[in-house]
RNA sequence: GUGGACGUAGCUCAGCUGGUAGAGCCCCGGAUUGUGAUUCCGGCCGUCGCGGGUUCGAGUCCCGUCGUCCACCCCA
């Protein structure tokens, strides 16, 4: 026996046992999107190093040191995406989509950052993701934070507050960012060492710390949004008239700041009490010069994360359940000639209900260990098919886990009979997926 | 990247101050002829995360390493 092979450092397998979560997330994820009109955009989860650089910003912690990034046998510079909007604002920008003015997308799908794990922040993790292109109004950042909180309710979470702030335009940040560099420059002698290093890097970071000594220090700093420029101000007003409107809840946070360079002006983030330190479920903001820093025209853009696994464990910690699919017959076969009428059997039946889910007993066993796995599979009826029932072309029909007699039926009737059983439909479900 | 806690069967865990491992659940089989979930009986399962060291002897002590978790950093 050779040794066995560990999976690497923070990732991990979903289970089977763990995949109903995963599967009602995915499923009311689009659901939304497609109440609001939005469409799924599938782009690569590697791109170029430079494309990252370029977007993310050369001085944050996640292009620094984060990055999973490798040089190809063709010498190209590679990177696993450690966020979605990069790469679809590139896809956006080479498939020419951009033609019609706007778009409104969302995909979702793996990242990769190579940060310490602990629960909630994985190496590999996942992400819903929604972009939206060529929106100069505030109307649109209204729409994306809608579209989150709708997203949110249906799949039944509690505690979670949303915060939003606006960072204005570039040009006001950078006002800002000076006015913020001089205040805390002259306090330097109470700022601990996280901080000294933000002051250089990104004085903004600094508001965001949670070290209780500098709360005072902080809230006696300039704020933000008093250095808005006044469209930023109009803009972030209009924006919170229309949550108000919408009988959305949400709080003002003036030193919400969010990590990555490319944000402008609208900035916000759903938190939950509910995952110790890794509280932020979902988050995004207006990045408004993305588009043409990465050469495509001038196109303002908006767009939020939502992680995935931190969904799944909320899910989990509120004791959500969700329904299992466990297969609805299971067929009992036992005999020398019952193999090939068995699997015509479950064909016939599978060809009348597309919707019909129906385990064969495989590998054979004894009557009782056949219905021992019935049980065990979550069958509603257990089919049994044995030589006797063979010969005089009928099948039993018993159920599992409801009072009824166990009955005999023809085999040219069993189609009909089983639809009536679990009140099946022709044609199967719509809407499903 | 920094600091800390932890790491024993598939799962949840016990194992006192060092003497070469246990329980429950799960799984498998049986309780007279072709019928599950309960009950009873029996069975399988571990290089005690990995590698060194101390010792006559280590799951128990020491060092290293890997992993998980907590806080920070950062972020979804």
């Amino acid at each position: 026996m050779s040794k066995i092979i560990e999976p690497l450092r923070g990732v991990h397998d979903v289970l089977p046992a763990q995949i109903a979560a995963w599967q009602h997330l995915e499923r009311i994820t689009r659901q939304v999107f497609a109440s609001y009109g939005y469409e799924e955009f599938r782009v690569p989860v590697i791109e170029q190093t430079q494309l990252f650089k370029r977007s993310i910003g050369d001085f944050t912690d996640i292009v620094e040191k984060e990055m999973f990034s490798f040089v190809d046998q063709g010498e190209d510079h590679i990177t696993l995406r450690p966020e979605a909007t990069a790469g679809i604002v590139r896809a956006v920008i080479s498939n020419g989509l951009l033609r019609d003015g706007r778009l409104r997308v969302w995909c979702m799908g793996p990242m990769f950052r190579r940060e310490r794990p602990q629960a909630g922040r994985y190496r590999q993790f996942h992400q819903v993701d929604a972009e939206a292109f060529g929106f100069e109004g505030p109307d649109i950042d209204a729409e994306m934070i809608l579209l989150s909180a709708r997203l949110l309710k249906l799949l039944g979470l509690r505690g979670v507050s949303l915060k939003v702030n606006s960072l204005g335009t570039p040009a006001s940040r950078a006002v800002y960012r000076d006015k913020l560099t001089a205040y805390f420059t002259a306090h330097a002698e109470s700022l601990d060492e996280d901080s000294k290093r933000r002051l250089t890097g990104n004085p903004l970071r600094i508001l965001d710390s949670k070290n209780p000594d500098m709360q005072r220090l902080i809230a006696a700093a300039p704020l933000l949004i008093e250095s808005l420029d006044a469209e930023s101000r109009e803009h972030f007003e209009s924006l919170c008239a229309q949550l108000r409107g919408a009988g959305v809840e949400y709080h003002v946070e003036p030193h919400l700041v969010r990590g990555l360079d490319y944000y402008t002006r609208t900035v916000f983030e759903w938190t939950t009490d509910q995952l110790g330190s890794q509280s932020t479920v979902c988050a995004g903001g207006r990045y408004d010069g993305l588009v043409a820093q990465l050469g495509g025209v001038d196109t303002p853009g908006i767009g939020w994360a939502m992680g995935q696994e931190r969904i799944v464990m909320l899910l989990e910690k509120q004791n959500l359940e969700f329904s299992k699919r466990r297969p609805q017959l299971y067929l009992v076969l036992v005999g020398e000639q019952t193999g090939i009428p068995g699997l015509q059997l479950a064909e016939q039946l599978r060809d009348a209900w597309p919707d019909l889910s129906l385990q064969i007993n495989l590998g054979g066993g004894s009557f009782k260990t056949q219905f021992k796995r019935a049980d065990k599979s979550g069958a509603e009826f257990a089919l049994v098919l044995g030589d006797d029932e063979a010969a005089r072309g009928v099948v039993a029909v018993k159920a599992l886990r409801r009072e009824m007699a166990q009955e005999e039926c023809p085999v040219e009737r069993i189609s009909e009979r089983i639809g009536n059983l679990l009140g099946l439909k022709k044609g199967g479900e719509r809407n499903h997926g």
